[in-house]
RNA sequence: CGGGGUGUAGCUCAGCCUGGUAGAGCGCUUGCUUUGGGAGCAAGAAGUCGUCAGUUCGAAUCUGGCCACCCCGACCA
């Protein structure tokens, strides 16, 4: 290809909008140009090397014996009724409006397709003997984000490959888990990113349901906890740790301290010099348990559940939202089934501490009367003289401790993880290796579904008995686009992009410095040719500008091998061959060039 | 959804406070010079100043509404 006749529109200006390093040198590039938040055209540059990550990722799938497939970007509503993911996708799930009655009215853009693949496997799925499979796409996903952002990493119109496969038992959904998480390690590897797999959020089968695939970069919006010993490796959202020892510290007297208008943690342990690792959080929360479903129908009420947690520690909703389903299921019986919480309000606090909000403690919270669960976390359980709110206003307790002042066991009261890891916990593994915490980038993520949207469908085979049994299911997605980015975070330089051989634009840059002079510009096009002719993706700058813009411009787009063409290192018979990674410059025949141009496009495709 | 900020040429921005016929740099077009790390000179093309209303003889500029975009937070199958 050549420069000339082709579209690249770099520019030498940093654009105001971006702070992503992948978001300022898209633009600068010109590989994308916005249209709208969160919503992008692909210019040709761009679209070459987001190509180049599709063929990748259809490659390995289909060595994982995956089979292609397309479904549709608008779905009826009624669709998603069927699984209730109207409700919990809320404003995520984009509606196309219009009248009532009108057919827009009841038709939605569709932010994945778990619903989809499940009619079309209700429909066809009827035997034993078509288990397992592995269906997927390469398709447009179109979710409501409230807040797009660095560019194309978090959009509201994205690219997504997403597989679905069908199992007629566990052990087999486990195969072709494996087979995914395989699958998905090699597309990472050939991209040139440097991932890490982390447990994340499971599903409902629990355990190792679920791996996110994470490139560690800074802009990343997760946090994953790492061990420096490798041996674990998780999504924050699911971090657990070993255990704080027990504190040991001979316990003291119980006293009220006065504490006027001082409610924050920061304020308290200044006032009380004392450190947040001593202060014991008191978090009110109300979550409506499931209703029982036994004799009344009447709903369920909603009940109040405090949680509390070290002062320099922060309350995870999940685990927080499970711990109110053991602590319900304790006391009332039940499946134990998490329980969402939401922070009460003022109303509820002062009902239940008798005091103003933010001198909430433990230790005297039964006085008002008013019935709670308490949630006491692990790191809590273990603390010694530790100080909290005295359920009075402007008061504060120090010396208090768990066990002997108010209880952690019991009928309303357990004790569970309910914090998110912090740096320098150690492994949960045993092995005493600390956690660390790195902000990394989503690319894909596994997942083992088991029976939720089958069940909620209706998907059913027969097995070998002739009996009707739920399809058993797991899903695997990946954003190509956040390849991509990523894929710049992780490599690039102050001059711009660096690409990886195997999803760069083009793999070979033939720079004319002279193109005016006929055997540079002979010189040059020989060789684009016969590397285009040996299947090497190849542009020529052909363009009438001064060596120095076309080296910047070189610099900035980032194609992994440039070949200079120049009238003076002409006249000794060689062009230089250089590296976009390396500062070394290899001045050899034109021949020998394209041969060296060659090996090093053809090796840096297989990496995998 | 809460808080903050910005909308003027394809891009980056000035002009607004103190109202009076639209500016610069980059990019683009033409010519000449230059030619190994984003060249110089000259001449050009290009903007309903986000939008609607109001104040005024007169609004990019003052006032109000709306819209869009960005940042922080909340949220994120």
């Amino acid at each position: 290809m050549r420069w000339t006749q082709y579209f690249i529109v770099t520019s030498k200006e940093t654009p105001k909008d971006a702070t992503a390093a992948s978001h300022r040198l898209m633009l600068r590039t010109g590989m994308v140009r916005q249209l709208a938040a969160g919503i992008y055209s692909y210019l040709p540059l761009g679209y070459r090397s987001l190509r180049k990550v599709e063929e990748i990722v259809r490659e390995e799938m289909q060595r994982a014996g995956a089979i292609e497939l397309m479904m549709p970007i608008l779905h009826p509503i009624d669709l998603w009724e069927e699984t209730n993911r109207v409700a919990a996708m809320g404003d995520v799930l984009l509606r196309l409006g219009g009248p009532e009655g009108d057919w827009r009215a009841s038709m939605v853009l569709g932010p994945t397709h778990e619903e989809v693949i499940t009619e079309i496997a209700r429909a066809y799925l009827k035997s034993y003997k078509q288990l397992p499979i592995n269906l997927y796409q390469i398709q447009l996903k179109f979710r409501g984000e409230a807040r797009p952002k660095s560019g194309v990493l978090r959009t509201r119109e994205f690219l997504m490959k997403d597989a679905y496969s069908f199992h007629d038992s566990v052990e087999s959904l486990d195969e072709g888990y494996q087979k995914m998480y395989d699958a998905y390690c090699r597309i990472f590897s050939r991209c040139g990113l440097p991932y890490a797999p982390v447990e994340a959020e499971s599903g409902p089968i629990g355990g190792d349901a679920s791996h996110e695939f994470m490139v560690l970069t800074d802009a990343g919006e997760d946090v994953v906890a790492l061990t420096e010993n490798k041996d674990y490796a998780a999504n924050t959202e699911r971090a657990v740790c070993a255990p704080l020892a027990q504190d040991n510290a001979e316990m003291k007297a119980i006293e009220e301290v006065h504490t006027p208008n001082q409610r924050t943690i920061d304020e308290v342990t200044a006032f009380l010099k004392t450190s947040p690792s001593q202060m014991i959080k008191t978090l009110v929360y109300t979550g409506t348990p499931p209703s029982t479903g036994k004799k009344t129908d009447a709903p369920a009420e909603p009940a109040i559940f405090v949680a509390l947690v070290r002062g320099d520690h922060d309350a995870n909703e999940n685990k927080l939202n499970r711990a109110a389903g053991k602590a319900w299921a304790a006391a009332s019986g039940g499946d134990g089934a998490s329980i969402s919480l939401e922070l009460a309000d003022e109303g509820t606090i002062k009902r239940l501490t008798g005091a103003d909000v933010g001198f909430a403690g433990p230790h005297t919270l039964g006085k008002s009367g008013v019935p709670y669960f308490l949630i006491v976390d692990q790191a809590v359980s273990v603390m010694r003289n530790a100080a909290t709110g005295a359920n009075k206003t402007d008061y504060h307790a120090v010396n208090v401790n768990p066990v002997r002042d108010f209880a952690i066991n019991g009928e309303r009261a357990i004790v569970a993880d309910i914090r998110n890891v912090v740096d320098g916990d150690l492994s949960p593994k045993g092995s005493g290796s600390p956690i660390r915490l790195r902000k990394a980038i989503e690319v894909g993520h596994v997942f083992k579904l088991g029976t939720k949207y089958s069940d909620a469908m209706g998907a059913t085979y027969l097995d070998k008995n002739g009996k009707a049994k739920t399809l058993i299911m797991g899903c695997y997605g990946i954003g190509l686009n956040r390849i991509m980015a990523s894929a710049i975070e992780s490599n690039h330089d102050e001059n711009g992009i660096m690409w990886p051989m195997s999803i760069a634009p083009f793999q070979v840059l033939v720079v004319a410095l002279d193109p005016r002079d006929d055997e540079v510009m002979q010189t040059a096009a020989n060789i684009h040719d016969a590397l285009e002719t040996a299947g090497v993706d190849t542009l020529l700058d052909d363009r009438d500008e001064r060596a120095g813009f076309k080296f910047k411009d070189a610099d900035l787009i980032g194609i992994p091998v440039r070949i200079t063409v120049g009238r003076k290192a002409l006249a000794d018979g060689v062009v230089e061959v250089k590296l976009r990674t390396s500062e070394d410059i290899e001045k050899i025949a034109p021949d020998a060039a394209i041969e060296r141009a060659k090996s090093l496009a053809y090796a840096g495709l297989v990496t995998a």
